[in-house]
DNA sequence: ATTCTGCATGGAT
DNA sequence: TATCCATGCAGAA
C-alpha cells in the first residue's frame, strides 16, 4: 500500500510556509502537513516546531478566516486549513469539536464524518494518495499524536473505513464519493491507518462495534475488508477456510488486529446509531449516511469542509461515486463489497494485490449486495456478530444446474474468498442462512489468461433452497468468526429488484444472511425473515418487487423459472442448450448438425404448400427477388404428382388417406393432406374408396415414382407421420420430411434462392425465437411470424414452380416423346406426359421429372435419397454448408428435423 | 449411457 | 479492445 509512497519531489530550498521565508531545514527533512500531491511539506525548523506543537496556524494563520471552536472545550481550531485539517471533528449536530475532546466521547458521535475531508482531497495521483494516506499518519498526526491515537481509536469504523475507502480510491483508479468523503474526513484516516498498524491492540471490538459493523456492513461500511482480509489472508490452502479464520485473526497477527480495529470504528457509529440512539443527532448523521443517502452526507461534509481545499477540491462534493450514490443506501455507500472496497479488502487480506492491475475496477453494481436490516436481523441472531454483506450473484441456468458449479464473479471471489494459487482451491464452508453448513470446493480454472473462479459441489444447497435460475444467492460474512453466509433470494417473490445494474437506488434488500438485527431495528420488522429460507423470499417483499425487469429478462433468456429445481435438474443439460445459444451458436449448430435437413425440409415444404386458391398474390421485391405474397395462409397440400397424356392434358395423381387408391385430378386441384377418395370432387366415378383405382399400381409407378410396394409403406409412414403433424411448422417439417427424396425440383432455380438473411429477415431460420424457445404456434396461428413464414413458404414454392415448369416444360415434352416411345413398346404403362403445369396444383412435385428424379419423400427408396442430394441445396441459401455427401434419410432425420423445426416452431 | 472434469469458446459488457 | 463469464464440449470416469 504505502509502498507506493511518493518520492519526495525535488525540495524546494525555501521553507513550504509562504509566510516564511526561511531557508528550509537543512538537517533531516522537517515534514509538515501532507500535501494534496501527497508529498510533505517541506518546512524551516521553525515552521516544523510550530506544525509539530499544533501552533502552525495560530502562528501563521491567525488573520485568516475559518476559525472555529470547540463545541466541547472551546479551543479554537483552524478549520479551513489543511494544516489542522486532523486536528478535529465535525460534529453531527454542527460545529466541531477537537480531537481530544472528541476522543473522550465514549461513544464518538461524530463518528466518520467527522474525519475532515482530507486535506483535501485534491484529487491526488493515485500514488499519491497512496503515500499520503499511508505516511501522512504519523506527520498529520504529528501535532497530536496521542490524540490521533486515540480518535483514531474512538472512530474506528469510520476511520478505517476511510481508509479503506482511502487506499482503495488510491490505489484503484476512482475514488468514490465515499471514499472521497471519506478521504476527506480522512486525513484522519490516514492518521487511521496507522493507528491501525500501531494501536490495534487498542481497538478491541466492543457490542458497540458490532452492531456498528453491522450496521456498515449493511450499510457497507468497510470494516470488512480488512477483517475479511485477516480471516481470509492465512486461510490459503487451508480447509477450514472461513471458520478457522477466527483463529488466524486473533492471535499475533496483526491483521486481526487491524481487523478488530475496523471493526471498532464501525461499531461505533453503528453501535450509536443504532442501539442508542437512532434518533440522537449524533446518529443523525451516520444513519442517514447508511441508509438514505450517502451522497448526501458526502456532499454535506464537503459543503461543511470547504475549507482546506474546499474550493479547490471539486472532487469532494462532485465526486461522488455513481454507484455508490446509486446503490442502496447502506449497502453502497460504505459497503466493503463496493467494487473497490472489495478489493480493497482482497489485497488487505491477501497482504498481496490479488487482482491485477486490470481487476483493479470495480465490482459490477450486479453484484452489489442488496441486503436490508431486517434481511441482516433475520440472520443474526448473534447479537455480537457482525454480518458483513459480500456481494451477491443471479444464479444462470448454468449456476442452477445439475453441474453444482456456481461460478463467481472474479472479483467477488478475489475479493472476499480465501486467495487461492492452485487450481484445486480449497474447500469453503458456507452456512445458510438456517444454519446449516455446506462445504464447496472453492477453485478455479485457467482461463484466457486470467481465472474463473467456481464454487463446486453447490447442487444440494442450491436445491435445498429451492433456487433457480434467476435467483439470487447472497454472500456475507459473519464476523468475528469470519464464517460465510450463504443467503438467497428467489427472483419470484421479489417483486422488484431494482436492476443491479442500474444501481438504482438498491433497495438492498439482498438475502444476505447475515445478520445482526440488531441494528436495524428500525428496518428490521418491514422486511424478512431471512432465517428461513423458504421464507425469505416472501419476506422480503418489498424488496423483491425490484426485479420484475430482471425476472422477465430472465424469461426471455430461456431462464426457467418456471421450472422446480428438480425440473430444471432434469432438463438441465437440454434446456441449457436450447436456452442460452446465442443466435450465433445456433446458426454454428444449425450447420453442423441439422442444417442440412433443415435446409431440404425446408425447401421441400415449399413444395407442399399451395397458395389459398383464388387469392391474388401482391409482389414483394426482396432484394431483386419478386415474392408473391398472399393475404392468406398457404395450404399444406397433399402430396401428389403431375404426369400429362399423350394429348397434352396435364392431371396430378393422388392417394386417398384411407384406401391408398391413386386418383387422377386435374392439375389445380389443391387437396388437403388427409384427401380421401371422398374428397375427390372431380371425378364422381371414383369418390368414394370402392370405386376400383383408375390405373394398376403398376402403371403409375411407370407414371408416377410410386412402387407398388412402396406406395403402401409410404401410406403408411405418411399416416404415422401424420400423427405428429400438429403446430404449424411442425406440419412444414413433416410434411418436408415426407417430402424428401421427392418431389424436389431437380434444378436449382433462382426462383428459390432465399435472399442473404440479414438483420429483419423474417425467413424460418432468422425468426426463430433465440433462445429455441417461445410459445407454439399453432396452426390456426396468425402471428406475423407464422404468416410471414407461411407466405413465405408459399411465394418461394409457387415461384419455383412457375419457373421450374416453364424451363421444364420442353424437357418434359421431349422425354414424354422418349416415354412414349416406351409405352408403344409397352402398352400397359401409361405414357408419362410432360407437364407443365402450371403448379396450381397441390402436389408438392410441379413437374414429372422432379417425380421421377425424386422419388416421394414418403418412399424410401434408398436410390433417391443417394441420387438426389437435394438440389435445393443450392438454391436456398440458408447459410448453412450445404456440402454433405449424403443426404440424411428421411426417417433417421425425422428426430432431429423435428427437433429443429419445433424448436424453431416453439 | 451418464456424469464428471477441465478447459475452450464467444457473446456481452 | 479487453475482460468477464455463461455455456459448450470433449475426454475421462
Amino acid at each position: 500500500m504505502s509502498s507506493s509512497s511518493s518520492a519526495p519531489a525535488p525540495a524546494p530550498k525555501i521553507c513550504f510556509n509562504s509566510h516564511c521565508k526561511e531557508p528550509k531545514s537543512e538537517g533531516p527533512r522537517r515534514k509538515g502537513w501532507r500535501l494534496r500531491s501527497g508529498e510533505f511539506a517541506d518546512l524551516c525548523d521553525r515552521c516544523f516546531s510550530a506544525y509539530d506543537q499544533g501552533s502552525f496556524c495560530e502562528t501563521f494563520h491567525s488573520d485568516a478566516a475559518g476559525w472555529r471552536s470547540c463545541e466541547t472545550c472551546g479551543k479554537r481550531l483552524h478549520c479551513g486549513c489543511i494544516v489542522s485539517v486532523s486536528a478535529f471533528v465535525l460534529l453531527d449536530a454542527g460545529g466541531i469539536e477537537c480531537f481530544a475532546c472528541a476522543r473522550k466521547s465514549v461513544v464518538m458521535p461524530q463518528a466518520p464524518n467527522q474525519m475532515w475531508p482530507s486535506p483535501l482531497v485534491k484529487p491526488p495521483q493515485i500514488s499519491e494518495r497512496k503515500d499520503f494516506a499511508i505516511k501522512s499518519w504519523k506527520q498529520m498526526t504529528g501535532p497530536f499524536p496521542g490524540q490521533w491515537r486515540q480518535a483514531s481509536h474512538i472512530w474506528n469504523a469510520s476511520s478505517l473505513q476511510s481508509d479503506l475507502h482511502q487506499r482503495l480510491s488510491y490505489e484503484f483508479d476512482r475514488p468514490t464519493n465515499t471514499e472521497r468523503m471519506i478521504s476527506g474526513g480522512r486525513n484522519s484516516i490516514t492518521a487511521q491507518e496507522k493507528k491501525f498498524e500501531d494501536l490495534p491492540e487498542k481497538l478491541g471490538s466492543s457490542s458497540l462495534n458490532h452492531v456498528a459493523r453491522d450496521r456498515y456492513a449493511n450499510g457497507n461500511t468497510c470494516l470488512d475488508p480488512v477483517s475479511a482480509f485477516n480471516i481470509y489472508q492465512r486461510e490459503e490452502g487451508s480447509a477450514d477456510g472461513l471458520q478457522d479464520r477466527g483463529h488466524l485473526v486473533g492471535e499475533n497477527d496483526p491483521l486481526s488486529t487491524r481487523k478488530a480495529g475496523i471493526s471498532d470504528p464501525c461499531s461505533t457509529s453503528a453501535a450509536v446509531n443504532l442501539e442508542n440512539n437512532p434518533n440522537s443527532s449524533v446518529n443523525s448523521l451516520p444513519s442517514s449516511i447508511l441508509k438514505e443517502d450517502p451522497s448526501s452526507l458526502l456532499i454535506g461534509l464537503a459543503a461543511q469542509f470547504p475549507s482546506s481545499n474546499g474550493a479547490k477540491d471539486p472532487s469532494r462534493v462532485s465526486t461522488t461515486h455513481p454507484q455508490r450514490q446509486a446503490g442502496p443506501p447502506l449497502s453502497k455507500q460504505f459497503c466493503p463489497h463496493n467494487g473497490i472496497d472489495g478489493e480493497l479488502q482482497a489485497q488487505m487480506r491477501n497482504g498481496r494485490p490479488r487482482v491485477d492491475p486490470r481487476a483493479r475496477t470495480q465490482l459490477l453494481p450486479r453484484y452489489w449486495p442488496r441486503i436490508t436490516d431486517q434481511e441482516l436481523q433475520q440472520i443474526s441472531g448473534d447479537s455480537n456478530s457482525v454480518i458483513t454483506p459480500l456481494f451477491e450473484k443471479m444464479l444462470s441456468a448454468s449456476d442452477a444446474g445439475r453441474i453444482g458449479r456456481l461460478v463467481l464473479p472474479k472479483k467477488c471471489a478475489e475479493a472476499y474468498f480465501p486467495a487461492i494459487s492452485q487450481p484445486e482451491g480449497l474447500p469453503l464452508k458456507v452456512q445458510d442462512a438456517s444454519g446449516k453448513e455446506w462445504v464447496f470446493q472453492f477453485r478455479f480454472w485457467p482461463n484466457n489468461n486470467s481465472r474463473m473462479y467456481v464454487l463446486e459441489g453447490v447442487t444440494p444447497c442450491i436445491q435445498s433452497m429451492q433456487l433457480q435460475a434467476g435467483d439470487t444467492v447472497t454472500f456475507s460474512r459473519i464476523d468475528p468468526e469470519g464464517k460465510l453466509v450463504m443467503g438467497f433470494r428467489k427472483a419470484s417473490s421479489v417483486s422488484a429488484e431494482q436492476d443491479t445494474q442500474t444501481g438504482k437506488a438498491g433497495n438492498g434488500f439482498s438475502t444476505s444472511t447475515d445478520g445482526h438485527n440488531k441494528n436495524s431495528a428500525t428496518d428490521l420488522n418491514a422486511n424478512l425473515p431471512l432465517r428461513p429460507l423458504k421464507g425469505n423470499t416472501e419476506s422480503r417483499n418489498s424488496i423483491n418487487t425490484a426485479d420484475q425487469a430482471t425476472w422477465s429478462k430472465f424469461d426471455r433468456s430461456g431462464f426457467i423459472q418456471k421450472d422446480g429445481p428438480t425440473a430444471r435438474s432434469s432438463q438441465g443439460p437440454t434446456k441449457r442448450k436450447g436456452s442460452n445459444l446465442g443466435s450465433k451458436s445456433k446458426r454454428l449448430r444449425m450447420e453442423n448438425e441439422d442444417s442440412m435437413e433443415l435446409k431440404v425440409t425446408w425447401e421441400e415444404a415449399q413444395e407442399l404448400l399451395r397458395p389459398p386458391p383464388n387469392h391474388v398474390p401482391t409482389i414483394v421485391v426482396i432484394e431483386g427477388i419478386e415474392i408473391e405474397e398472399y393475404e392468406e395462409a398457404p395450404v399444406l397440400g397433399k402430396r401428389t404428382y403431375f404426369t400429362s397424356n399423350q394429348s397434352g392434358d396435364n392431371y396430378q395423381w393422388a392417394q386417398c388417406e384411407d384406401c391408398s387408391k391413386w386418383r387422377k385430378l386435374p392439375v389445380d386441384a389443391t387437396l388437403p393432406f388427409g384427401w380421401t377418395c371422398s374428397d375427390n370432387k372431380w371425378d364422381p366415378e371414383r369418390s368414394s374408396c370402392s370405386s376400383a383405382q383408375e390405373l394398376s399400381l403398376e402403371q403409375l409407378a411407370n407414371l408416377i415414382p410410386i412402387k407398388t410396394g412402396a406406395s403402401k409403406r409410404s401410406k403408411v409412414k405418411v399416416e404415422a407421420d401424420n400423427i405428429e403433424v400438429s403446430d404449424g411448422l411442425d406440419t412444414l417439417a413433416n410434411l418436408a420430411i415426407l417430402g424428401e427424396g421427392g418431389a424436389l425440383p431437380t434444378s436449382s432455380q433462382p426462383t428459390t434462392k432465399h435472399p442473404r438473411h440479414r438483420p429483419g429477415c423474417t425467413c424460418i431460420v432468422c425468426i426463430q425465437p433465440p433462445s429455441g424457445k417461445g410459445p407454439k404456434h399453432k396452426q390456426t396461428c396468425t402471428c406475423n411470424v407464422c404468416l410471414t413464414v407461411k407466405r413465405r413458404f408459399r411465394t418461394l414454392m409457387l415461384r419455383r414452380e412457375k419457373r421450374q415448369s416453364e424451363r421444364e416444360a420442353e424437357a418434359a415434352r421431349k422425354q414424354q416423346q422418349q416415354q412414349q416411345q416406351q409405352l408403344i413398346q409397352s402398352p400397359e404403362m401409361l405414357p408419362p406426359l410432360g407437364n407443365d403445369p402450371s403448379s396450381a396444383g397441390p402436389s408438392v412435385s410441379s413437374s414429372p421429372q422432379k417425380a421421377v428424379v425424386n422419388n416421394d419423400g414418403a418412399e424410401e427408396g434408398s436410390e433417391c435419397k443417394k441420387t438426389s442430394p437435394s438440389p435445393l441445396k443450392a438454391q436456398i441459401d440458408l447459410n448453412i454448408q450445404p456440402e454433405r455427401e449424403e443426404e440424411p434419410s428421411p426417417k433417421a432425420d425425422a428426430g432431429g428435423m423435428m427437433k429443429l423445426l419445433r424448436d424453431a416452431a416453439s
